[in-house]
DNA sequence: ACAAAAGTGTTTATATTACACCCATGC
DNA sequence: GCATGGGTGTAATATAAACACTTTTGT
């Protein structure tokens, strides 16, 4: 079966059996959106493009998705290959077809919204690309293809995601300060909140529950330390 | 280049030029749920499949995307092709593609809502499908494929699109009475509103005009009739 | 002692909800 | 004259916003 190009992204033929008829597939991708709090600004996960087109230039972690693998595992995959993170919150956000969006062909990408906790020590994960590295939210650089449509609509789905309570917790690590929280949905909504009236709704929730330790971090008063009360872990609407 | 197929979904190879690999793709279809509001119910268009996967079944309109074409555009091309309207409400839900809802080949479904005015007379469309019937969303039958799933995310997001205040108008003529308003909101949340507070926060937003003329639909008083002021199709944010 | 972030309540403004009667028309 | 939906305002409650000082630590 030989392959015909037409005029745009050509995409791959199918030969169908009769209850259908041939036509070109498209290829499909997902791309990543990986957000982190990082010292109270929201940090977002790039890769470098080690290969034309776009070579040297930065894009969205994402990969293709194999023929035999659901939406959601293939991007739970890049996130593993990217980060090591398992686990993580992932959300689709939707998908992105512009005709030329990559110049070799016509590809489908899914993008999702992934939130990872602020890494530990080393900042720089990846194996899969030849450079990864977090950027602020404020100081990106110019994207790859059509990736800062992407960012942009993945950035307001995590807006609308902090909704869910449970959201914000999968920014930090298991134990947290309150002002940690607050960090986190400033650094989110990109707007400074009033400390008393955050902290009248966190506890309204009920979901946390104080641990006794405290964490020193400065010449000031140490922080009490907080966790996810159990069984929270999936809690829904609130209003903050 | 003899195509070979897979454990599942095959799909169809496409022959990479160096910068890539390798790799089969899946069919990309859009499929359209398609709102309006007859009678103050909300109501789903459906059409009854033709073909085998799902003979007979009732199913969400839709069609494969083509490989030049834009993924709005070919949602946009379906809705004409089912119902004539041209310039409705159109809006991805998002993509839908798990390995097996279509027995035939892998395909990723782009799901999109659609909001036309109800039909004046002729409540039948089509040219396209051997069956289309505007169904009421309380008493859908069983549907081919995914369309459940399809469906409940496009009423979410329907929801979530009615507090883009213009979006209701959507559902109705130039002309409508507050009452017609009303019951759009009320169809689509699924509940019971209070016509004095509903008709307090309708005035808050200032979109509308009367047109002086009314309406007279029984054995009572008739309605005053109104529009969209000039300028307000597009209008955002609000709180009903 | 002082610099720095932690911690803590009250008041005011705004938004939401609940609620009942008269009006204009067709029969 | 009566049945039917059209049309209208006020009071109570709940939610959100504004606002400043004391506490505890490190230097």
């Amino acid at each position: 079966m030989a392959q015909t190009n037409k005029s745009v992204g050509s995409g791959s033929w199918r030969r169908e059996r009769g209850y259908s008829y041939r036509h070109p597939h498209p290829a499909v991708a997902v791309d990543l959106t990986i957000f982190t709090v990082i010292d109270a600004a929201l940090n977002l996960l790039l890769v470098r493009r080690g290969v034309e087109p776009f070579k040297n230039r930065w894009a969205l972690p994402g990969g293709f998705v194999r023929i035999d693998e659901e939406l959601d595992a293939a991007a739970s995959r890049e996130l593993v290959e990217e980060t090591g993170v398992n686990g993580a919150y992932l959300k689709q956000v939707g998908a992105f077809g512009r005709i030329n969006r990559d110049p070799r062909e016509r590809v489908i990408s899914i993008a999702y919204l992934a939130v990872i906790a602020a890494p530990h020590s080393a900042l720089i994960p990846g194996t899969d690309a030849a450079d990864a590295q977090w950027w602020r939210y404020s100081e990106l650089p110019q994207l790859a293809f059509d990736h800062s449509d992407i960012v942009s609509a993945a950035h307001s789905a995590a807006a609308r995601a902090l909704s869910d309570s449970f959201v914000a917790y999968k920014f930090l690590p298991a134990e947290f300060t309150l002002t940690d929280v607050q960090a986190v949905y400033e650094a989110i909504l990109g707007k400074r909140l009033d400390k008393r009236n955050f902290r009248k709704a966190l506890a309204a929730q009920d979901l946390l529950r104080a641990t006794g330790r405290t964490r020193r971090d400065g010449q000031h008063r140490p922080a009490a330390l907080f966790r996810l009360r159990p069984g929270q872990e999936n809690s829904r609407r609130h209003n903050l």
